[in-house]
DNA sequence: GGCTAAGTCAACT
DNA sequence: AGTTGACTTAGCC
């Protein structure tokens, strides 16, 4: 099979599921998540073939967003105007490709319902990661006594024990289809398989809750009246569908129980999956993912590849 | 052939 | 923009 780089399908149609494509473009940016709009530009400007006949495969990726429990919503803050939702994925939703295969997942994610006699305590895992990242940046607070470090936050021992795979595992998706440099490998890869970003994706879109609050670490993250937690995580975003979590991936056949060389250093990683910048778009300008993102960087108080590996599984 | 993921279309909000 | 359902296609067992 092919691994042509960036741009080298032309027009046509590369081998890529819109879960894939979509995984990408969320990935790709620093904040974890990305506007519908921003999506559809990180794809067009990557893949040629998507730049015709929009509506049919935008609908489409519409769907997918929609349909698939691994993508959840995340509104705009009230200060962010905008249309449309941000998407990012699902903390849970773990490595689903099958080794070499985009275009089929190996397993299916899915958020199952939680039985009646549990509702009393369902927070969900979305919830709880964040309870834990709150935990741990209160505790990093308290610490320092002044703003977030870069990174002890996350270095604080707590539920960072286990190798986390990336939601989706998107260097299982295409870290083997290009050639990077070493150094950019291993630096990408480190916020590649750094915890889930979801935590920076909160503080980015709701930094105004997030940081500042009101984080009884005893407290259930359901005590919002609002729609929103105490951690500015919109609920209905955690458990859409009137659903709620634990989510799952729920295979469909045995899984491996670890990628082949994925324990060591991963052996490449595409350069626009990078959070630099610079490293996003090579060909082309870098405009259409993170650098117009209404959540810009400066925003948060911590980067996703200073993020240490969390456990949330 | 059955199952399931993915893709498409369309109606609806 | 986002949700949902129905249907088709295709891959895997």
């Amino acid at each position: 099979m092919p691994r042509p780089g960036r741009n080298t399908y032309s027009d046509q149609k590369p081998p890529y599921s819109y879960i894939s494509l979509t995984a990408m473009a969320i990935q790709s940016c620093p904040e974890k998540m990305l506007p519908l709009s921003e999506i559809y530009k990180f794809i067009m400007d990557r893949f040629p073939y998507y730049r015709e006949n929009t509506q049919r495969w935008q609908n489409s990726l519409r769907h997918n967003l929609s349909f698939n429990d691994c993508f959840i919503k995340i509104p705009r803050r009230p200060d962010q105007p905008g249309k449309g939702s941000f998407w990012a994925l699902h903390p849970n939703c773990g490595d689903m490709f099958e080794n070499g295969s985009f275009l089929r997942r190996r397993k299916r994610f899915k958020v199952m319902p939680a039985s009646d006699h549990l509702a009393p305590s369902k927070q969900s895992d979305a919830a709880h990661y964040l309870q834990q990242q709150a935990k741990l940046r209160l505790s990093a607070l308290a610490a320092t006594g002044t703003h977030l470090p870069q990174m002890s936050t996350y270095n604080l021992g707590v539920s960072q024990t286990s190798t986390f795979k990336h939601p989706f595992a998107i260097e299982n998706i295409i870290a083997r289809e290009y050639k990077v440099p070493g150094s950019l490998a291993f630096s990408t890869m480190q916020s590649m398989s750094a915890g889930y970003p979801l935590h920076n994706q909160l503080t980015t879109a709701w930094p105004h809750m997030y940081n500042t609050s009101v984080i009884d670490t005893a407290a259930p993250i359901s005590m919002a009246s609002s729609d929103y937690s105490a951690y500015g995580v919109p609920i209905k975003s955690l458990c859409h569908g009137g659903q709620s979590l634990p989510a799952i991936p729920v295979p469909i056949k045995p899984t491996p129980t670890s990628m082949p060389g994925f324990s060591a250093l991963p052996p490449h990683i595409p350069a626009f999956l990078s959070n630099s910048p610079q490293s996003l778009s090579p060909t082309s300008p870098q405009t259409a993912t993170s650098q117009s993102s209404p959540a810009t960087p400066s925003e948060t108080l911590t980067s996703p590849s200073t993020l240490q590996s969390v456990a949330v599984h």
